[in-house]
DNA sequence: TGATAGTGCGCG
DNA sequence: AAAGCGCGCACTATCA
């Protein structure tokens, strides 16, 4: 059957009909139609050229009337959209770059949207998303409709039969999998305000054989009364516990998060598999949704459907049991797929065995736990940031009337008003407002400026961007207040947790801010982190001797490097005398025993004489993991004059740069050796046998992009066992205490955020300390480290606590 | 008008 | 030819 090409409506000024037939971007479409055999007419949305570029809602509505007929007169019943404006006749929406080839069906006919061929000449990616819409045509004319999976046998659980049927089934491996309303378990109102409760519209458990789909209260179809769902619901529960199922799940985190929260069922003790947690390990670079691996790896058909339909929001029951039996189907068939790929890895199975799945379990928990927020210096710190800013405001004022936020309207002030000379200049030329550029202009305003930037990017971030995800959970009968940020076990290429909603890793260090976060009544936050890990993990990697000396004799390396830095140019003089004379209680000392003395001192103690020297020491950890991660002399220019704004010259900074490999030599040695692996094998392995994989570094000519993946050669492996050492002593934790006692909060990257029975303080935070010194699991992965690890904790709110020396000093006083 | 890309900045 | 790595979020500019 002829497929229908239907072309943008043309508009007088830009006769897109007649850009079809003669760029040669506009016949990409046609050509790779014919690529694929598939018979094809062309027809225009509008016989003549309509006279504005945006459809206006009377034009919508007489287009979107207009559609059926057309492929009917030509006798179609799949139509190719092309561009935005037939898409929006259909839907009603834009978007129609995310829609691309996802087939709609409306009133028995298929559409097929499809990005402007036109849009080719400056994407070269439309080429491919063009090929995609010729293959997913051909297939729909080939099956006359939406292609779905023929083995499928969806079985419904309305009634006492299918509920036997159902309790039968549940024993051995069985997908599962949810649709929900929404994506946070805890929403009230959409986006734009409207009520919208969060809701699990249905339930699933399936095999290769039959998948069994359950309606919950919250469907307009669900068969059961809310007593009889939820005694099915127990039912369910009774069987999976009894026969010890095993649960295999697409981001199973999700869907037990979901069943946890609404339901109370710890489902996610039965997880057993994680398809998107294995491919991730099998390959961190790509995308893991369910339906592009299943298409990839199984050859499964597209059978993504409208948002409304997944949220079971449309009345086509069919549809929606269908999609969701696709989801339940392709699990286990992409998991058996997932199985032999990484049989062929057993380093890269250990890690999903003893890491990643067993975090899915421990981060489910943690995010329905939640972190507990101190609501009534909430809303002080919001006071406390509105007044702030509009004491800025008003001092900003007497310069001009412009939006303080806008670097536009700034940028014209300073330095078209005011004449100023901008310092620094953005990628694209234009004159820079950042920070770093303010503080080179001499002039009265930049303190306030920074001030109010600060202030409203803290309110609008922090206050206003955590509002919406704020939960209000009542106990003892009183209102309290928790955020659940959502952490991904699969966010980056490292191995590294990303979070969001909101994203607490990027909480500032400002205490205003991040004491917010602290633990319930009753409990107490804890927050161990790792000391200077990535720098220990570097040192043991490239076998440095004299980092390694460092770490041995307990000396803080960032300090030697700003000590050593400081005594090759022989400068500060008064200052390292000083603080050496006074610290030592002599008269008289040398320079270079000064220096000595200094190093012996330690960074704290330093800074106690003469608070410079906190300065001295933060520049110097700059220097120390730019040069370690292969930065260059000029980056570093940049760097001391935006932080510290001192102008050095270039021989200075060539200097510097090699002074650092003066004081640590074996690293180059390490650089090239990770440089030449990621070259010959295109991964690189971390200790713990992850992979990281770099094809770009396979490159045989230098460029850009092999320099990049070079660089990742050296950092991945680093930033990986750190992070790794870091989540194996979360889930030891969680092994050595229950529930009762300890609840994992969060994990930032090198730190362990937990709340603490206050009565099991002191001992969960030693032995915190104690295991992320050495967590079992290294044992387990074969890892040993030449450098000794330590960790440090605090106890109290977040960003506010006190060492737990001090802290049970504060008990004591306080009875 | 609304989705996408770029910039800037918070964190490790 | 260009040279620290890894994120998420708010805001603006840009394009169709």
């Amino acid at each position: 059957m002829t497929v229908l090409v239907l072309v943008d409506a043309p508009t007088k000024a830009d006769d897109r009909r007649q850009k079809l037939f003669s760029s040669p971007e506009a016949k990409l479409l046609l050509k790779a139609l014919e690529r694929e055999d598939v018979p094809y007419k062309v027809a225009s949305l509008y016989p003549s050229p309509i006279q504005t570029k945006k459809l206006g809602k009377k034009d919508q509505a007489k287009f979107h009337d207009y559609l059926p007929h057309i492929a009917k007169k030509h006798k179609c019943q799949t139509v190719i959209l092309v561009g935005a404006m037939p898409f929006q006749a259909l839907t009603g929406k834009g978007g129609v770059t995310k829609a691309n080839a996802r087939p709609i069906e409306k009133d028995g006919l298929v559409y097929i949207p499809c990005v402007s061929p036109y849009a080719a000449t400056h994407d070269p990616k439309v080429g491919w998303q063009l090929k995609v819409v010729a293959m997913r045509a051909r297939e729909v004319n080939e099956f006359g409709g939406i292609p779905f999976e023929q083995d499928l046998n969806s079985i419904m659980v309305k009634d006492k039969k299918t509920i036997e049927q159902l309790l039968w089934a549940l024993v051995g491996e069985l997908s599962f999998d949810i649709e929900t309303s929404c994506l946070y378990p805890w929403q009230t109102h959409d986006d734009k305000g409207n009520e919208a409760p969060a809701q699990i519209k249905m339930i699933g458990f399936g095999t290769l054989k039959e998948q069994f789909h359950i309606l919950t209260p919250n469907h307009p179809d669900c068969p059961f009364t809310e007593k009889e769902y939820f005694d099915l619901l127990e039912d369910i529960d009774r069987a999976i516990t009894r026969n010890q199922v095993r649960l295999v799940t697409h981001n199973g985190k999700f869907d037990f998060l979901w069943i946890m929260a609404h339901y109370g069922f710890p489902w996610y003790e039965h997880q057993h598999y994680d398809t998107m947690l294995a491919h991730y390990l099998l390959d961190e670079n790509s995308r893991h949704g369910l339906k592009e691996l299943a298409q990839t790896l199984c050859g499964a058909p597209d059978w993504d459907v409208d948002k409304d339909t997944k949220k079971g929001a449309t009345p086509d029951l069919e549809k929606f049991v269908r999609y969701h039996a696709h989801d339940l189907y392709y699990t286990i068939a992409l998991k058996n797929k997932l199985v032999k790929m990484m049989n062929a890895e057993p380093r890269v199975k250990a890690v999903y065995d003893h890491i990643l799945l067993p975090c899915s379990s421990l981060f489910t928990e943690a995010e329905y736990d939640g972190v507990y927020i101190d609501v009534s210096k909430f809303d002080e710190a919001e006071n406390y940031l509105r007044n702030e800013l509009k004491q800025c405001e008003d001092r900003l004022k007497q310069w001009g009337s412009i939006e303080w936020g806008s670097p536009k309207q700034l940028a014209k002030l300073l330095f078209e008003d005011l004449g100023i000379d901008p310092p620094v200049m953005t990628e694209k030329g234009n004159p820079s407002t950042s920070e770093s550029a303010l503080n080179q202009i001499d002039h009265p305003c930049v303190g306030d400026l920074i001030k109010y930037r600060g202030a409203k990017q803290q309110l609008s971030f922090f206050i206003e961007g955590w509002k919406p995800f704020l939960h209000r959970r009542k106990i003892n009968g009183e209102w309290h207040y928790f955020l659940h940020p959502s952490f991904k076990l699969h966010g980056t290429v490292t191995g590294r947790l990303s979070c969001e909603h909101p994203n607490l890793q990027q909480v500032p260090r400002d205490k205003r801010i991040r004491s917010l976060i602290t633990a319930p009544p009753g409990w107490t936050l804890i927050e161990c982190d790792l000391s200077q890990i990535e720098l220990r993990i570097a040192a043991a990697l490239a076998e440095e001797r004299n980092m390694i000396e460092a770490f041995v004799r307990k000396i803080d390396v960032h300090w030697l490097t700003a000590i050593r830095e400081i005594e090759r140019g022989g400068g500060l003089k008064e200052l390292v005398i000083d603080t050496a004379k006074t610290w030592k209680q002599l008269k008289k000392i040398e320079y270079s025993e000064a220096i000595e003395v200094l190093l012996e001192m330690g960074p704290d103690a330093a800074a106690e004489i003469n608070a410079e020297w906190k300065e001295y020491r933060k520049k110097a950890k700059a220097i120390n993991f730019g040069y370690l991660y292969g930065m260059w002399w000029k980056k570093f220019k940049l760097y001391a004059r935006d932080n510290y704004g001192v102008e050095v010259t270039d021989e200075q900074a060539g200097a510097s740069r090699t002074a650092f490999f003066e004081l640590y030599p074996d690293y180059p040695e390490w650089h090239k050796r990770q440089k030449r692996l990621a070259r010959r094998d295109g991964y690189i392995e971390t200790l713990s046998g992850r992979k990281r994989r770099l094809p770009d570094a396979m490159s045989s000519f230098d460029s850009p992009a092999r320099g990049a993946a070079e660089r990742q050669a050296i950092n991945s492996p680093v930033q990986s066992l750190a992070n790794e050492i870091n989540l194996m002593a979360a889930l030891q934790l969680r092994n050595e205490y229950g529930r009762d006692k300890v609840r994992l909060s969060a994990t930032v990257h090198d730190a362990i955020l937990a709340c603490v029975k206050n009565e099991y303080v002191g001992e969960v935070t030693l032995r915190l300390l104690k295991i992320m010194e050495r967590p079992e699991l290294m044992d387990v992965l074969d890892i040993n480290l030449l450098v000794p690890i330590e960790a440090e904790g605090k106890v109290g709110p977040w960003g506010a606590g006190v060492s737990l020396k001090k802290w049970k000093e504060s008990l004591r006083v306080q009875g």
